[in-house]
DNA sequence: GTCTATATACTGATAGAC
DNA sequence: GTCTATCAGTATATAGAC
């Protein structure tokens, strides 16, 4: 009878660590190199585990990309909670732009691990963008005509909207590199990413003319 | 006496074409797959050359890449010119939206080759962000800053929004994977891009609080 | 000037000792 | 469950034939 097996509730939890360990260090590396460019050797280093280990546990390079992939998706469906006409643009601008951003905050990692499938070519997430995230779009981009039709905002194209809004948000994290090295900082603060949001919430509603929350009557 | 040496202006000639070949087809792997994943012998493949005829001509794969990231902030740097208080806000802000639209448009694969070195870190590029590109955008912030005293627009902080004219503009070059995908096109046509300027100028004029030029008498 | 052959290091993945 | 040793393949770069 194998003796080291006998602990099993202790060896859940070193696995879990170990798994928690990967998968955070998997989303550094592969945010900073991309697919091809990140190694099993890096990521294991940067885990501080045997390269075998990772492989063991991940079963190969590309399950755990897809796995990563998956994870950020899955952070990104917790915002996507539906919206109706009737519910205030101005609310539901700022939510959306105030989630977005700290999502960017919570998770730059993710956020770049995305970026960087994106910039190759979306290879692996093709369907998603041609699928779910369109059907996604499309149903807000209704809204908003329906909020123009009836004078709410102006009649600006939605879908370039929801793009401006996401590349606005999602600059933070993506261009940190950029960000930083400009504005002279080692990091951006909660009270940087507090201005930034409320600058980006007034220019775009004043810049599609949705008038503020404070100002419509309940 | 060596004979194959005779012709030196074929021979430049040949030499001229295959570095324009070498250059177009490793800004693209570049940009698609990052610097540690792009590799040698993909470029030669996509300029139809020996990997040894790209290392010959280009010394390094390094040596191409920081080539390659200069020659982005050669064209970049073209845009550059100096604004002065005494301009009309309106018109130096859509010129300067406009100018970098059709950066990304003519140069797509050099945006996308910038986007991945900041996304890692930006390791080659460190002191162009903290120096030239620094001095540019704090020149721009303090006339944006004077034009805001004189009453010319809102009081905005100016460097949040030159990042969010960046990141507006350089979106439809990064992101064109997502956008086209969730647009259902095949690619974006010269209307598009002239559809989105129209409406980044207009948003982001209306949103900081600037008179569109052609309410401004001369 | 151009390309084949090769040197040396590292890649993802696996077999097997413990 | 964990790690060492090793596989075949590919990386950058160079030496040398033509």
């Amino acid at each position: 009878m194998p003796r080291p097996h006998e602990r099993d509730e202790a060896n859940g939890v070193i696995r879990q660590r170990n798994e928690r360990e990967i998968l955070a260090a998997a989303e550094k590396v592969f945010a900073t190199h991309g697919y091809r460019g990140a190694s099993v050797q890096a990521i294991a280093e940067a885990a501080g585990l045997p390269k075998s280990n990772v492989l063991y546990y991940m079963g190969s390079k590309r399950g755990l990309y897809v796995r990563l992939l998956e994870r950020m998706m899955a952070r990104w469906n917790v915002l996507l909670d539906d919206i109706s006409v009737e519910d205030d643009p101005a609310e539901v601008l700022e939510a959306f732009i105030r989630s977005k951003m700290a999502l960017s905050r919570r998770h730059p990692e993710g956020s770049r691990l995305f970026a960087a499938e994106i910039l190759g070519g979306a290879p692996f997430l093709q369907e998603y963008l041609r699928g779910e995230l369109r059907d996604w779009v499309q149903a807000r981009a209704r809204i908003f005509e329906q909020w123009a039709e009836r004078g709410l905002m102006d009649p600006v194209d939605p879908v370039w909207l929801i793009f401006l809004i996401w590349s606005a948000t999602q600059h933070y994290a993506d261009f940190e590199a950029q960000v930083l090295g400009i504005t002279d900082r080692k990091a951006l603060s909660d009270a940087d990413m507090e201005h930034i949001t409320t600058f980006l919430t007034r220019i775009i509603l004043k810049g599609c003319g949705v008038t503020p929350p404070s100002a419509a009557p309940g």
